[in-house]
DNA sequence: AAAGGAGTATGATTTGAATCATATGAAAGC
DNA sequence: GCTTTCATATGATTCAAATCATACTCCTTT
């Protein structure tokens, strides 16, 4: 189950093995609430099917999505260590997962060399990006996000027809704008004849200008 | 000379030890450039003396500060397993540096669980700060995005008078906003009686009044 | 003593995106 | 098949913070 998914793309066999045989199976009914910030970590998740959003909140009721989870998604893979969970995650629609328990996932990476190491790697990567998605929602406008999050699901799917597993309402939010801005700014690609938008699909038209935009 | 950095706290002697054996000393004058996005990485850095500024830059030439290490930080430390840097940083002011040599911290890191599994808690422990920092500079305004600044100082150091190891000035893109903003919003919050600014003291007048002010 | 520069400070103006308000289309539930 | 809800869409208005402009105060440097 577990195999292929590219956040233990670099796990060996063995290691998803164990992987597999800590977890549990859970399942979420949309808009059902998986944990809020101050729980205790019963481990971390992987979506077998579904969608999960992961997000935190101010004072005010205003939200940002750190992550949209979709399926072969891992989230909450820091709770083990800290404790507690620090966001919220929420069912976007019903929704399949494996619940990595914490003491046997500690167990695992405190006492197996070749998978604390695999597991740093994967750390790094992830402090790297969030570093750089800081970056981003703090200096570039709204619509020069759209234009980098869209390429980078390009890249990511390899394609130039993306599908989303979520509905575009939901992007907004994780881009840190709100969906007026959101709908308005892919209007204006839209009608600059870079991108087509279908439902939940996108249609990059001119990849090159788009990127650009980007430098 | 490691040792009691709060980046370390965790690690025993023998680490420390370990660490030490494998750092170079460097030199910088103020105004140096140590390294750009994309330069391969030949370790991370700990300030033994001085401040370092890192920083990402957007296409138009505005900067967000992503720490202001000064003496006892560690940075750069995701950068070994990356291999590249990915930001800029820069002395700001004449600065001793301990580099911590890329292949032979990777060969530690790597071969020894004990210090791996210290490393992956301090990562997820950076991880999480991360996305609270993401979520601070999305969500709230810049009033209280000082506020909690001035008290995460004030808790760090364990005292009511903070010193800052660089100008205030410095502090205006690290809290993402511009230097105007952030003497109007301080001038405020002194006017108030909240706190009090001296040169690269801060006094800090009614802690409880700030607190509320952050929930 | 004068000159320059960095840090601090404030006023005036602009502007980009949030907010508020509504409307239409599409899908899901009864 | 009808109603309700959710997603998409767009106009009007507001507002907070960026930008632009200027000045003052220390500190160094000469």
């Amino acid at each position: 189950m577990l195999a292929g998914l590219p956040i233990f793309a670099n796990l060996s066999p063995e290691y998803l093995q164990a992987l597999e045989e800590m977890a549990q199976e859970i399942f979420l009914a949309k808009g059902a609430l998986l944990f809020a910030p101050g729980d205790s970590s019963r481990g971390f998740f992987v979506v077998l099917d579904g969608a999960v959003r992961v997000y935190g909140m101010s004072s005010q009721g205003k939200d940002i999505t750190h992550e949209i989870a979709g399926q072969g998604s891992a989230f909450a893979i820091a709770s083990p260590f800290a404790g507690t969970y620090h966001c919220f995650a929420e069912a976007l629609k019903d929704s399949r997962l494996y619940l990595i328990k914490k003491q046997e996932f500690l167990d695992l990476v405190t006492g197996d060399i070749k998978f604390a190491a695999e597991w740093i790697r994967m750390q790094s990567r992830m402090i790297i990006h969030l570093r750089r998605r800081l970056a981003d929602l703090t200096l570039k406008p709204p619509k020069e996000r759209i234009v980098n999050y869209i390429l980078l699901l390009a890249e990511m799917q390899d394609s130039r027809s993306i599908t989303l597993p979520v509905p575009r309402k939901e992007l907004a939010t994780f881009l840190g704008m709100t969906h007026e801005t959101f709908y308005r700014t892919t209007k204006e690609l839209s009608n600059d004849g870079l991108v087509r938008f279908t439902g939940q699909t996108i249609d990059i038209l001119d990849q090159d200008r788009l990127a650009e935009m980007t430098e």
